[in-house]
DNA sequence: ACCAATTAGTTTACGCGTCAATCAATCGGG
DNA sequence: CCCGATTGATTGACGCGTAAACTAATTGGT
């Protein structure tokens, strides 16, 4: 249980409950501690984290995706998707077209100055990855994967 | 750096850049996923995942604390703060109280119903915690967090 | 062919996070 | 004592996440 660093962050007066809360609460903490680098980051850009993530999706997939399907890499709900990509139209770093087989469909491209404006990122964001993570050895990286990655093995009978 | 879990999970098409990168998309993506279950189990209770936080320092604290305390405990900006103190007010969850020596500092405190709510999350939540991470083993859940903390060094100079 | 169910996407409403600007109370230097 | 700087807190603007309700196009059963 341990009197760690976490609840000296907290100034919590008790221990934790169970390994399971602490560690929990460390995930959060730090997503959260880390999600803040990276949100002034992407700001510097004109981006929200959310937008560059649509574009980052676009890019990796290089060619046009439907809506939904960009929605579902990002685990964002399906209504918040629409105003994402309005604004990124409107900054004109995607382009919307309806798909003529199936008229529900609308799909979303990334345009030249989108690729332009990740292709500026690209760098800072690996330079900012090292500085956040860089004093772990390689061996804890990849420990710290597996156990991120077994920990989400608890998710997949319940709920996608 | 191997075809992992995530790159599965997110339909990349290529192997990440740096191990670093991997590790750190990890816990967004873990914290994300999380964190939709938390938001659910609160909501059944009415209350959003920061409200519960606010309530929960609360507790933890037992008595009447300065709203800015709070924010700072939470990293949520100082802006945020007030509107969510508005409507666990609102709630009757809390009490606001204005400081006679300073009367800039405004106290808020949790009042009774607010505890009787939290206590009817404990349970619920204490399970959620051992369903999210029961699996992975003590040493692991240890391992896990000894790993988190030492990934959050990194901030301690820069920002935090 | 027709009507019900499904699917893709949007709209609306509400709460939260972040920023810039503001206001009131307090503190400090002259 | 007074004026400027600081501190605690609030407001307003904008974008995102989530849920509920809705529209429009497609599919499937009969």
């Amino acid at each position: 249980m341990a009197g760690g660093r976490l609840q000296r962050e907290l100034k919590k007066r008790r221990p934790f409950d169970s390994l399971e809360q602490e560690a929990a609460l460390n995930i959060t903490r730090t997503a959260d501690r880390f999600g803040i680098c990276f949100t002034r980051l992407f700001r510097e850009h004109g981006l929200t984290p959310s937008q560059y993530n649509v574009l980052r999706i676009l890019r990796g997939e290089g060619k046009p995706l439907p809506i939904l399907e960009v929605a579902d890499r990002m685990l964002t709900a399906v209504p918040g998707i629409t105003g994402l990509i309005d604004r990124l139209e409107a900054m004109g770093l995607l382009d919307r077209e309806r798909s003529t087989e199936d008229r529900r469909v609308v799909f979303v491209t990334i345009t030249e100055p989108g690729l332009q404006l990740l292709a500026r990122i690209d760098a800072p964001e690996a330079a900012l990855h090292r500085r956040l993570l860089g004093h772990l050895t390689p061996d804890e990286l990849r420990e710290l994967t597996r156990l991120l990655e077994k920990a989400r093995q608890s998710l997949d009978d319940c709920g996608g």
